[in-house]
RNA sequence: GGGCCGGUAGCUCAGGGGUAGAGCAAAUGACUCUUAAUCAUUAGGUCGAGGGUUCGAAUCCCUCCCGGCUCACCA
């Protein structure tokens, strides 16, 4: 960044010069709290529950936001991690060296403060100054005090002015942590194990995505950026790690909007002698706990709609909706050129280059998936359109997988998992010839690695993966993916 | 990529052909219970960038950059 030497910046650089000509370090190591804000208010209780007024001498911290100067007496303001409180500085109080420095403060500055807590009489909580200390000094203003930071570009390129400036925004920080671990204790107490596999990958497979290539140079090759880790976790499944899950980001490498980021996390989750049935009571399960326990309720507001989260969610057989919603039925539609032209004459504008399961893709994103409002499981879909799932018993053209709704979004993709080596080959092989037949299209890859493990024998297994971001929008009603990514991709300038 | 909206002081925003504005923040001064402290004074600008029209452009036109919403794409 270009040095800015305007008139505050130039300003501060002179209060670091005298804090410097004065002996004080502007940057020291040596000051260890004893009370956060929080711990500070409750001292404050406890001494007025035995009629005390003033506590002990206690070490507090955090960063200055307001400075209110009386005369002889000063107002600071600082905000911790936990929250904020008051100090008072008055002239008789505070020892020299304080009454050198408190010149030399600035709004942004870092401080720590020793002193008793104490009650103003207008009711504050306050701790009085015995002396400052210097923690860390800041250059550069902080955006307003009243109205916050706004501007969207900035709160997204500079998240820290964000987080000091709004409290919402830390709010999210630590709901997202929570929903995270509730999260994983959930999988944890279901007795599933926690693993990472690669994030580097020698062939993208998994998912029909677009991926980041890099290269490694020891080794000479390209690498991907993995767009799913569904493959390895089922590698752990045929080693015998009957119950596991991962918690991760995957990267695509597509387009950017309030739902799409090009990294972002899942969790995905693989369990033997498990089917779909059971893999979606799970997933209403854990979006139940998950919710009641960071929100102690069934129900959340999103955006204009109250969503209810007890357990069973709406199943709605993908067929006899899609019937319902448009009149085609999948398994009398099986030609690419017919199902295009009853699409089109729907209204639904198709392109040239798209195979069937494209077709079927966006028939059902366009008829179905705005009507998902409250949870709902859409199930068994057309196998063509999912070559990792297992075919239904009763009808080898559907497959045993369905995909969860909530507030129009997609925010999981589960299965029985195919565990047929064989038929994995020959629809590895199909998605293979599609990508040849259809290349702007995405189709997932063969991997031959995996279809050797499989060879060796995978249990029958149910899995799921949780677009985890799209959780927590929901939960915390976040309308854009980048309120709950805290650096979410942007532009470079 | 298309459409619409936006980018003016560190921040929040006015101003839409005729000398660049306010509040907060900053500086100086007053004030020993303020909390959006108050009062007085001062300073602060490549009006996103470049081109054009005009006697004169922050303002009108064109191109570009950045962002938001939306449609398309993308599971």
């Amino acid at each position: 960044m270009e040095p800015e030497i305007n008139a505050i910046i130039k300003s501060r650089l002179k209060k670091l010069e005298i804090l410097y000509e004065k002996g004080i370090d502007p940057y020291p190591t040596d000051f260890k709290p004893t009370h956060n804000t929080k711990a500070c208010l409750e001292l404050l209780c406890d001494i007025e529950k035995k009629g005390l007024e003033k506590s002990e001498v206690i070490y507090s911290a955090g960063r200055i936001t307001a400075i209110r100067k009386m005369g002889k007496a000063i107002f600071i303001d600082i905000l911790d991690e936990v929250g904020k409180i008051q100090l008072l500085a008055r002239n008789n109080t505070i020892d020299e060296e304080t009454n050198e420095l408190i010149e030399l403060l600035d709004i942004g500055d870092w401080a720590g403060v020793i002193g008793p807590v104490f009650r103003t009489r207008r009711n504050e909580p306050t701790i009085q100054v015995n002396s400052i200390k210097l923690l860390s000094k800041s250059l550069k203003p902080l955006p307003e005090k009243w109205h916050g930071l706004k501007n969207v570009e900035t709160r997204y390129r500079q998240r820290y002015l964000d987080l000091i400036a709004n409290t919402e925004i830390r709010e999210i920080v630590k709901q997202r942590d929570n929903i995270i671990f509730e999260l994983r204790k959930f999988m944890k107490e279901k007795g599933f194990t926690e693993v990472e596999t690669p994030i580097l990958v020698p062939i993208p497979a998994g998912a029909m995505a677009n991926p980041f290539k890099t290269y490694h140079n020891a080794l000479d090759r390209e690498l991907f950026l993995r767009i799913a880790t569904e493959l390895y976790l089922k590698r752990m499944v045929v080693g015998g790690i009957e119950r596991v899950f991962e918690i991760g980001r995957l990267f695509r490498n597509e387009g950017i909007d309030s739902n799409h980021n090009p990294e972002f996390t899942t969790m995905e989750s693989y369990e033997a002698y498990a089917d779909y049935n059971d893999v979606m009571e799970m997933v209403e399960n854990l979006f139940e706990q998950i919710i009641l326990n960071v929100k102690g309720t069934h129900e959340i507001q999103y955006g204009d709609n109250k969503l209810n989260f007890k357990p069973p969610w709406t199943r709605l057989n993908l067929r006899e909706t899609l019937k319902d919603k448009s009149g085609i039925d999948f398994n009398l539609c099986g030609d690419v050129d017919e199902l295009k032209d009853k699409m089109s004459k729907m209204g639904i504008e198709v392109r040239n280059q798209l195979t069937w399961s494209g077709l079927m893709d966006k028939l059902i994103s366009e008829k179905i998936e705005p009507d998902l409002i409250q949870p709902t499981f859409l199930t068994d879909y057309p196998r063509e359109m999912s070559p990792l799932a297992k075919p239904s018993k009763e009808n080898p053209n559907i497959v045993e997988r369905f995909e969860g709704f909530i507030a129009g979004m997609e925010v999981c993709n589960a299965f029985t998992e195919l565990n047929d080596p064989i038929d994995q080959r020959a629809r590895f092989e199909n998605q293979e010839k599609m990508r040849e037949e259809f290349p702007e299209e995405e189709g997932d890859r063969l991997d031959e690695d995996f279809l050797i493990a499989l060879e060796h024998g995978m249990p029958p297994t149910g899995g799921v993966g949780i677009g985890i971001d799209r959780m927590v929008m929901l939960i915390l009603n976040q309308p854009s993916i980048r309120e709950v990514i805290t650096f979410p991709q942007l532009r470079s300038l």
